[in-house]
DNA sequence: CGCTGATGTTCGTCAAATAGAACAGCATGA
DNA sequence: TCATGCTGTTCTATTTGACGAACATCAGCG
C-alpha cells in the first residue's frame, strides 16, 4: 500500500504551466492574480523549488482548480483495450465471436454517434453531465482521444473509455477516420 | 463557483494531529519517519507556520495517507434529515403519511438491524466494503454517530446516511437510545 | 528606428520555514 | 531518590523560499 508513489515536485511544474495554459493567462497576469511574486512563479514552472501550502493555495484560487489537482499526478481514468484483447465470448449458435468492453450499467441513457474525422482538425468537447462516460471504438484510421490530459492513441478496432465530465479531445491521426461513440450518462 | 473556500492552515493541523492520533504513533516518532525535525512538526500541529509542499508531502507517506486528505477540509458525507423535514408523500387510501428519506438503489444488498445503546459506551467500527453506505433512523433518546471526522448528533425521528467503507462511530447521548440501522452495500 | 507594452527570466535582499538542541513534564524502575 | 526514557514544547542557527527590481526578448506601431 503505497499511495504517494511520486515526489511532487514535477507535476506542480506541469500542471501549474498546463492549468494556466488552459485558462489562457500569461505567468506574469496569474502572478498578480494569486498575489505572488512572479518570479516565484517562474520558477515553479520551472519545477525547481519547493513552494509553501499558501503559495500553492493561492495558486489554485486564482486558477479556480481543486488543490490537489495542482500536486497529484492527473488521474489515470482512461481504460483501453486493444484489438484482440479482452474477454472473448463465443456464441455456440451463430459463427461469430464477441468481446466484453463495458459491463453495462442498468438506467443509464445511452446516445450513439459514428463521428468521422480528418486530420489536422481537433475536436475539442467540454464537460458534460456529471457522471457521464464516453465509449469509443475505432474503426477506421487512427484516433487520438481522451481526456486532456491522459491521451491515448487507438487503432482500428481498439476501445476506450473515460470519463465525459472532463474536458477530453478527439484527434485523427490518418484519413479516413471513423469510430463509434457512445456517450452514457445517468 | 469557488472550490477553494477556506485556507487551509488550520486544516493541516487539525488533519495532521488527527492522523497521526489514528494511527497511535507520537509526535516524535512520526517526525522520525517522515525524515523531518520534530520542532517542526509541533508547530505545524499547533496551527502556525507554512509548511512547504516536500514537508507536507513527507508527513503524507509517513502517516500513508493521500495528500489531499491533509489539506483539504474533510468532505462533508454525512447527509441529515431532520424528523419533519424531506419530501412528505401522502397516501390516498390509508392514513399515513410516508417520508422519502433515500431513493432506493437496485441491486443493492440492505441488511437492518436494530441497535441499542447506553451512554459511555462508544461502538466504533471499521471500515466495511468498499461503496457501502449506513442509514440509521432514531428511534429513542439521542444518537451522536457518522464518520470519525464529521459526526453528528440525532433525536427520535432524525434521519443521517454516511458511506461505510470509512472509520464511523455510534455514541448514546441519552439513557434508553435505539435507533434502526441499514446497511447496504452493492 | 525607437518607443511602448507585453512576454518570461535571473538577479540580490529579506523574511520565514526548517533543523537541532536544550527544555519542562511525566511516567517507570533500579 | 535519582536515573532513564519517553512525551511535546520552545529556544537559536541556518537554510531556503518569496519578494521586488532589473534584465533579455519579442511584437506591434507611429
Amino acid at each position: 500500500m503505497a499511495p504517494e508513489p511520486t515526489p511532487p515536485l514535477a507535476t506542480i511544474a506541469a500542471a501549474l504551466r498546463y492549468e494556466r495554459q488552459r485558462v489562457g493567462i500569461s505567468l506574469t497576469e496569474l502572478a498578480r492574480r494569486a498575489g505572488i511574486a512572479k518570479s516565484t512563479l517562474s520558477q515553479l514552472e520551472s519545477g525547481v523549488g519547493n513552494p509553501s501550502v499558501e503559495t500553492l493555495w493561492a495558486l489554485g484560487v486564482a486558477l479556480d482548480v481543486p488543490f490537489s489537482r495542482l500536486v497529484e499526478p492527473p488521474a489515470t481514468t482512461v481504460r483501453v483495450v486493444r484489438a484482440g484483447d479482452g474477454p472473448r465470448i463465443r456464441s455456440e449458435h451463430a459463427d461469430f465471436v464477441g468481446t466484453l468492453l463495458t459491463a453495462g450499467a442498468a438506467h443509464a441513457r445511452r446516445d450513439v454517434y459514428l463521428i468521422e474525422l480528418e486530420p489536422g482538425r481537433v475536436r475539442t468537447a467540454d464537460p458534460h453531465t456529471p457522471r457521464s462516460v464516453e465509449h469509443v471504438v475505432v474503426g477506421a484510421g487512427r484516433l487520438r482521444c481522451g481526456p486532456e490530459r491522459d491521451q491515448v492513441e487507438l487503432g482500428p478496432g481498439d476501445y476506450a473509455t473515460f470519463p465525459g465530465d472532463a474536458p477530453h479531445r478527439y484527434e485523427a491521426l490518418a484519413p479516413g477516420t471513423f469510430a463509434v461513440l457512445v456517450m452514457e450518462h445517468p
